[in-house]
DNA sequence: GCCAACGTTGGC
DNA sequence: GCCAACGTTGGC
């Protein structure tokens, strides 16, 4: 089982937002970036844990916990014209983009704050804390997994 | 709203 | 294949 960290604008979708989904399970669809891309694609299994990061708001950080309950797929947001997600090379014949699902598990009694992770100097190596990352989904390690775990 | 950092596009 | 221009991300 591996671990990953998958961000969402809490405006747009929040942790709160996946609870309150039917079953809690919600595609990630909208990803339009190849490096995250091809870790839906490839490498995120069912039953991997996620932390739910939240970015883009007054105090970004992580909130909670889901986990992937579908794997790899085509991301059919990108074939419909109407989405605001709409590529026009994608096709039934090639998708180009790939989505998973992924279900709440955990809402944290508090927010991790980025400023705390970024404090901890074990999580020093962190994807999510280093310099220019601008990645949407990265994988975590187990022992970062375990050390931020330790500080809710 | 600013801006650093990075990704993508497209002319050549 | 190079690289300038442009777009996006995301913290602050």
């Amino acid at each position: 089982m591996a671990y990953w960290l998958m961000k969402s604008e809490p405006d747009a979708f929040s942790l709160d937002d996946l609870c309150s989904r039917p079953d809690g399970t919600e595609p990630w669809d909208g990803v339009r970036n190849y490096q995250a891309r091809n870790m839906m694609r490839d490498n995120m299994k069912r039953g991997d844990k996620v932390f739910f990061y939240h970015s883009s708001c007054p105090v970004p950080g992580i909130a909670g916990i889901a986990a992937v309950v579908k794997e790899g797929y085509p991301d059919h947001s990108a074939q419909n014209p109407e989405s605001k997600y709409y590529d026009p090379k994608a096709s039934p014949e090639n998708p180009r983009w790939f989505m998973v699902d992924v279900k709440f598990e955990r809402k944290f009694p508090r927010l991790i704050p980025l400023s705390e992770l970024k404090a901890e100097p074990s999580l020093a190596e962190m994807i999510l804390l280093k310099k220019g990352n601008r990645l949407s989904i990265m994988p975590v390690q187990e022992n970062e997994w375990r050390q931020i775990l330790s500080m809710v």
